[in-house]
This record gives C-alpha cells, sequence and structure tokens, in this order.
DNA sequence: TTGTGACTTTAAGTCCGTG
DNA sequence: CCACGGACTTAAAGTCACA
C-alpha cells in the first residue's frame, strides 16, 4: 500500500526528469500506457520484473524505485 | 527471469547471516514457508509488497533485495 | 497528455502434503 | 531443514474505449 505510492512518486519524478511522457516512456519499456499510469497512481502492485523494465527504461538500478 | 534470481540469493544470503530457517523467517515476515522456498530458488516473482514484507523480516532496505 | 472502469488471461500467493 | 508438487483462491498482467 505504502511501498506501492513510494514507487509510483519515484516513476513519475525520474520521468519527467527524463523529459518523458507516460506514452513515450511507456514505448520504451514496454509496458502498456495505462498500466505505467496505474503504477504512478499507486493502484498497481508491480511484481520485481516490471520494476526492472521500469527501471531499465529509466536508466536506474531497479532498488532506487523504491527509495523513500 | 534475472532480478528473482538476483532477489532470490540475496534473501538466502541475508537471512542466513541472521541464522534463520526458512520456517523462521516465513513467520517472522508473515509469508508462507513454501512461498519463501520459491523466492529464494527465483521461480516466484514477488510483488514490491511482499518484497516490503521481505525486507521488514529480514531488517533492510527494501532496495538491498535488488542488489547485483 | 493522462485518468479510469471494465474486462480476460496469467500468475501471485496459500495450504495441503512428500522425499 | 529444505526442495518440490498439486490444488486452490486471489490478484497482477495486459489491453481497450472513453472522459
Amino acid at each position: 500500500m505504502e511501498v506501492r505510492r513510494r514507487v509510483g512518486l519515484n516513476l513519475k519524478r525520474l520521468r519527467i526528469e527524463k523529459g518523458l511522457s507516460q506514452e513515450e516512456f511507456a514505448f520504451r519499456s514496454g509496458i502498456h500506457r495505462t498500466y505505467i499510469s496505474g503504477v504512478e497512481r499507486g493502484i498497481r502492485n508491480p511484481t520485481v520484473t516490471i520494476l526492472e523494465k521500469i527501471a531499465i527504461g529509466l536508466g536506474v538500478p531497479a532498488g532506487r524505485l523504491l527509495d523513500d
């Protein structure tokens, strides 16, 4: 519940830092746009394989997505 | 696929460092013992909420479980 | 450009057990 | 103490039309 929100905020922050829209990022990471939207809003509970895809798309270590 | 193995190895290493059996750790972290077994062997794809439970049980930040 | 509800398919996660 | 399997319930993965 709480960790999901953290992941979502980290993703959103890092994505915007990269200057990417959700749609652009979705394409880069190979995940559907609406799914990315759900992760950012903390309503999805992604698995580690999804976390890895997101991290690769952002160019950061996967662990960064779990930072406080 | 690869990230799962990493998580499993990290969990196993940290759990053994704590001197805990899978069963003891499963109880501490509130996860079923057979599931812990599967995560350690890399055949499970845990969600971030499970990752958090595991990290709390180990007393480490959740991101540590994703270390290389 | 993003949020949302609804949906089907796949896998997460639990519980019983065995060697 | 652990790997592993079968059967099961719940939730995630993945997609869509529309606001």
